[in-house]
Formats: structure tokens, C-alpha cells, sequence
DNA sequence: TGTACATCAGTGAACGCGCGTTCACTGATGTAC
DNA sequence: TGTACATCAGTGAACGCGCGTTCACTGATGTAC
């Protein structure tokens, strides 16, 4: 062999690590097979020696991007007492500097719209990610029993996820008040229950 | 002329309805020039006679179901009491019909991703409907005074963005959680606060 | 009222381009002897 | 240790295809006389 096994591996690894990134920000169909392996420092025509289809790869850079979001949960777990944990999760989900990274964020908003319209094997692989985020959500920030756990971390995605989307799309204010409105409605209103010092204008805080 | 003025103007009108229906399924890019035209039932060419480009329709299919929304919204005012005009437009959201009707509903979790990587005249658009939705949001839903009412519409919105894209991402069970969580999160908890009566597995009413 | 001409929404072939995929080839290195 | 061969990750031209856009043309109808 020309190159050692641990080599293919580890180009196969840069290719899909590339690939988590470029997707997420130039969407499913923003960058093509030959762009992603010059990226890498390649030629289009090695890509098949890796990955049986472009889908294949999809498939894999997806499942990588969310098992980062899920590992990063999972390492919380019985770090702090739920309620910091929760905020944690919340202040990082809903920072500007997650609004800002689109290659490096959770995939969810970034591709959801995107998977809908995939094949039936990205629809299926995308969905248990989307089941394994929940499990581990609700695990490091849900409180209660069980089905109370996986409630709270039904409602906070929920709610994680178009706060996210939403202060992507708006431009300028509007941006960080859906920020902050998520951040409100997942952790409580901890700072003013329904005091008017958020009047349109005023500078926002972060963090 | 061959055709009145009418004619033309109706014609156009085909185009931009259609669309928007076939943008919000299959995505920005899911739908060419000339797909579209055989549906309204011409042909590619006679296109440029009603557009610029493909992407001055876009912007004016986008326009025109962000503006369906809107208007659904704005036909709700004083027609009942805020609370349940609130209920009435969250309900009708997290909808297992607006879930599976992708094609007529909201623009925003449709195609909310996909606008993120169109060019600056495309994003502007949206930018600004956002805001028109979250001012009319504002005025059915919210309570108190202005900043008030604009802090509850941005996180009733961001709620159930969020709830409806992963609504249409999860399979099987989970989609229906993700309804029932946006809803109890906008309307409040009002069958049961903190009740366990939600084990998974159980069926779930929906309205 | 009747006729010749102008208009222009719509037609359909053609263009240039980018994409996913295929394939014959290369050449550095591991392996057999 | 040295040499011939086999392997296979990576190369780059070529393919078929779909797309947005252009353009010369058509032909039904409005308008001028």
C-alpha cells in the first residue's frame, strides 16, 4: 500500500470534519464535491475512494456536527446542580457567538429546513439525532421524573432552536431581542418579570 | 396587445402564487424556472417577460407569504379578547396541519435556513417581514405596554419557530411533543402545570 | 364597417456553466523472494 | 540487504445532466386609417 491505513483514515477524517463545517454554513447543497476536496488539498476524483455518494458524506458530516452538540451535553452532566447547568447550555446556545458561527453550531437550524426536502436516509439519520439531543438535554437540564425531564427538553429546544434561527434571519436589534427572549423563556425571567427596562433602543446586555 | 393588461397582470400573479407554494416545499432551489412555468402552464421562456431574474420572484414569493401571515394575524385583531387571540394563532401554528402543510404555512421555518445564504436584496427582504410579523404578533397577542408587547410577540414567535421546524425534523412521537411543548411554553401550562399525565407513549390530543 | 399594420405575451431551441460521478492512469511504498 | 512486483490513494479529463438566461420567432388581437 502507498499509504498506511492510519493515513486514509485520517484524510477520510479531514474530509467529513471539512464538510461538517461547509455544510452547515452554505447549506446541504451550498458546496460541491470538487470545492470540498480542494478545501482538504485534494482532487474531486480521490472523493470515491472515500465515500460511496455525496450523500454518504452528508450523511456522516451531519451525524458528526450533531454528535458534537450532543457530546458537549453529555460532558455537563453532573458537573454543576441542574439549574446551572441549564443556564449554562442556554447562555452558550443563545450567545452571539453561537448566532455567529453557523459552521460550527448546532446543525438544527442551520440544516433543518434543509433535511426535510432529503432523501429518506438523511430524513431517518437526521431524526434519531434529533431523539439522541433530547435524551441528552433532558439529562442535563430537566428536573423531576423522567417524562418531566423530556418535557423541559422538548420545550427548551424548542424554543433554543427558533430563538437561534430567528435572530440569524433579523437584522440589527431585533437580532439580540430574540436572543434574549430566549433566553427568558428557557431559563425563566430571572432579571425583571415584567419590568419595562427593555424598551426598543436601549443596548442590551449579553452574557 | 395581443392580451389585455389584465391578462398580463393575472398571469404574474399565477407565477408569484405558485411560487410561493413550491419555494416553502422544495426549498429556494428546489423548483427551476422552467418546472415552475410548466405548472402554470407555459413555458420557460415567456418568463423574463414578467421578471428580472429568478431571484426578483423569489424575493416576491417570499414577500407574498410572509404577507398571508401577517394578514392572518392582523384579520385576528380585537376580534376576541388578547388571551384568546393568542390561543387562537399559537393553536393554529403548532397545528398538526400547519406541520404537514409546508407548502401554505409559515415561511420562516420553511425556508428561514435557505435565506441565510441567499444574497444581501433577498436577506433584507426577509429582515423585514420579520419585523412586520413580530409588530403584528404584537398587536393580537401581547399584553401591557409596547415594549411589553414586543418582548412577549418576539418570544411567542421564537417559540414556535422552533417547535414547528422540529416538529417536521422528529418522527413518529416526538413530533407531536415538540407541538404540545411550544404550545404549553406560548399559552402558558394550563391543563396540568406539572402533572406526569405526558408519559411518553400516550396518545396525545390535539386543539 | 373593413383592412393593413403594430404590439407583445408566449414559444422553443440554444448558450454557457457547474455539478456528481466515472475511469484510465500514476507513482510512492509495502511485500515477496 | 537488494530487487521486482503488487497495491491503491490520489490525479485529472471526460461524461451526462439540469439549470438560468437569451433570442429569433409566432400569431392573436388592439389600433389607425
Amino acid at each position: 500500500m502507498r499509504y498506511s491505513k492510519e493515513h486514509k483514515d485520517e484524510t477520510r477524517r479531514r474530509i467529513v470534519a471539512k464538510a461538517a463545517v461547509r455544510l452547515r454554513e452554505k447549506g446541504l447543497h451550498g458546496i460541491g464535491v470538487a470545492d470540498l476536496m480542494k478545501e482538504v488539498g485534494l482532487t474531486h476524483g480521490g472523493f470515491y475512494a472515500h465515500f460511496e455518494s455525496r450523500e454518504a458524506l452528508v450523511i456522516e458530516a451531519i451525524t458528526r456536527a450533531m454528535d458534537a452538540s450532543i457530546g458537549n451535553w453529555n460532558k455537563l452532566a453532573g458537573t454543576q446542580d441542574r439549574a446551572s447547568q441549564r443556564a449554562s447550555i442556554v447562555e452558550a446556545y443563545l450567545s452571539p457567538q453561537h448566532r455567529d458561527a453557523t459552521g460550527h453550531g448546532c446543525a438544527v437550524p442551520s440544516l433543518g429546513a434543509d433535511i426535510l426536502r432529503e432523501g429518506a436516509r438523511t430524513k431517518r439519520a437526521f431524526a434519531a439525532k434529533i431523539e439522541e439531543m433530547v435524551a441528552a438535554l433532558g439529562e442535563v437540564i430537566g428536573e423531576g421524573d423522567p417524562a418531566q425531564r423530556r418535557a423541559e427538553a422538548v420545550a427548551a429546544m424548542a424554543s433554543m432552536v427558533g430563538a437561534l434561527l430567528l435572530s440569524r434571519l433579523a437584522s440589527g436589534e431585533l437580532s439580540d431581542e430574540f436572543l434574549q427572549a430566549g433566553r427568558r423563556t428557557v431559563l425563566g425571567t430571572p432579571d425583571a418579570p415584567a419590568d419595562s427596562s427593555e424598551a426598543p433602543g436601549g443596548a442590551r446586555a449579553r452574557k
